[in-house]
RNA sequence: GGCCCCUUAGUCUAGUGGUUAGGACGCAUGGUUCUCAGCCAUGAAUCAGGGGUUCGACUCCCCUAGGGGCUACCA
């Protein structure tokens, strides 16, 4: 019987969950569904000033909005706990210790001072900067006596020298670290607390973690990682460094590149399922011509072989294009209670849940994202619009056409669709006009724009004593 | 600087020695329509460059260029 799958993704609370950090934990999530596996949440919190708890928050919050619960992690517990770091320091400083013991590390007694004079110093001799191995000769009395002195204490890995590293990548394949590319790395600092390469491996091989999928900034990484692993006896994992998502400048993924934190897309009102169908297919396709998948359907076809190779660009537009289809596919039926509350108050007050769910129906047609819902729910925003420049050009001296439409609706009977349709062409008829120059100024004198739904909608949900009362006062204000 | 990874239209991608290089977003044109959107149809646009290997390279190898990452007591 093969082995469970078990696989995690480890962010580090030190920032909002960003759209590389989503598309990690999504294909982290989709391999696991799809392999039957268990999906770990590891908090990577030993970066004491940088992390936060609000941050952490915050972050199983985006997670959750984006539907990719974890079996095992903050919150929910699990037998490999605890699965924050900040809680797990006993356990590596035992493992440091006996890394020690075994002579696979030893303590550090440089200062920060002494460590950035000796970088400069390599620099400047065009030798790569790495630790010179001081501390690492250092006798018991020696160490005793840079105790006594009280002196920072770090823990440091004596890395194997002259041994190249080789790694199989399960998407870049065999992968060969050259001799002499590393120096002697901390494992735990002088605030007691492990780096990031020890605690990783330590927990990757606690947590019984089979597929280490991360980001391919992890890659160099790997190597100081495999030393650890096997200084300490673990088995390693399998390692899988998926492409980086970039900004349309092609460098990292960051801010300035137009909102790639999860929680703008929720406060900006985009479904969470296009979200995620969106960031699936930034590196990795199913292989056939589909493009929008539930997440039932990227489970089944989610495959660590399908992952591409190269870095693609976060593409606003396309997420727009997709976020856009999953509301028009959606409706009313699917969205409108997650879309009301984006309303403007004027609007939600004024009509009855009918109405309002009448207008979704007419706005999801063309909403990239529910914050859009105040500018195209201007043409049912009761009351008369203002006409301004070239708009009051279309109505001016159509005085006579809007009088008869105002009797029009003022006497219709009814209010139906039908009803609606009835009344502009008899306008039309008895005043001889028709298409653009019977439409436009009717719909000018209730939105005050050349654009907007369908007018017949418009007139439906705006009602009788709204409507005569917009076509009264363009009247006035068009002359005859 | 050193090392590692990457390279199909503007963007996301399909493609694993022989294809008119397929799809999607975006763009353009036309149709439907009171307008916008939608929908339908059509179109422009791609194998980074150079060497090999081969009867034949987008596909395999090498070099160059470009991009990215790592080189922390950040992850």
């Amino acid at each position: 019987m093969a082995e469970q799958v078990r696989v995690r993704f480890a962010p580090s609370p030190t920032g909002y969950l960003h759209m590389g950090g989503a598309r990690t934990a999504l294909f982290n999530w989709l391999f696991a569904r799809h392999e039957g596996g268990r999906f770990i949440l590891r908090i990577e919190d030993t970066d004491v000033q940088r992390s936060s708890a609000e941050l952490e928050e915050q972050l199983l919050e985006d997670l959750h909005w984006l539907g990719l619960e974890w079996d095992e992690g903050p919150r929910r517990g699990g037998p490999r706990g605890p699965y924050r770091q900040s809680e797990r320091a006993a356990v590596y400083r035992e493992l440091a210790e006996r890394l020690i013991s075994q002579g696979d590390a030893y303590p550090c007694f440089c200062t920060d001072e002494e460590l950035e004079r000796k970088k400069s110093e390599m620099i400047a001799a065009g030798l790569p900067p790495q630790y010179d191995g001081t501390c690492r000769s250092l006798t018991g009395d020696e160490r005793e006596r840079c105790r006594r002195d009280g002196l920072p204490e770090s823990i440091r890995f004596a890395f194997p020298e002259a041994v190249s590293m080789e790694l199989e990548d399960t998407i870049r394949g065999h992968v060969v670290f050259p001799p002499g590319m590393v120096g002697d790395f901390i494992i735990i600092r002088s605030n007691g607390l492990p780096t990031y390469n020890f605690a990783a491996a330590v927990d990757d091989a606690l947590m019984g973690i089979t597929h280490v999928i991360r980001g391919e900034e992890h890659l160099s990484n790997t190597l100081r990682q495999i030393v650890v692993y096997e200084a300490l006896g673990f088995q390693r994992p399998r390692f899988v460094h998926i492409p980086l998502i970039l900004g349309s400048d092609r460098s990292k993924l960051s801010k300035r590149h137009g909102a790639p934190n999860i929680a703008d897309f929720t406060r900006n009102g985009y479904p969470a399922e296009a979200i995620v169908n969106y960031l699936a297919f930034l590196g990795w396709s199913p292989g056939d011509e589909r493009e929008i998948l539930s997440r039932e359907e990227l489970i089944a076809a989610f495959t660590l072989e399908r992952v591409s190779s190269s870095p693609s660009i976060f593409d606003l537009t396309k997420l727009n294009w997709m976020s856009s289809h999953y509301i028009r596919t959606g409706g009313v039926g699917r969205y409108f209670e997650e879309a009301l509350s984006f309303f403007p108050g004027e609007v939600r007050e004024r009509y009855g849940r009918g109405e309002l769910e009448k207008m979704f129906a007419i706005l999801s047609e063309n909403l990239p994202s529910f914050s859009a819902i105040p500018a195209e729910v201007a043409p049912f925003m009761p009351g008369p619009p203002p006409f301004e420049g070239e708009v009051f050009g279309m109505i001016e001296g159509r005085g006579g056409l809007l009088a008869a439409f105002a009797d029009g609706f003022a006497r219709q009977e009814g209010w139906g669709r039908d009803e609606l349709r009835k009344t502009i062409k008899s306008v039309g008829k008895k005043l001889a006009v028709k298409g653009k120059d019977l439409y436009m100024p009717l719909r000018i004198a209730l939105t005050g724009s050349v654009h907007g739904p369908d007018l017949v909608s418009i007139l439906e949900i705006r009602g009788r004593e709204d409507v005569v009362n917009c076509i009264e006062r363009a009247r006035e204000r068009a002359g005859s």
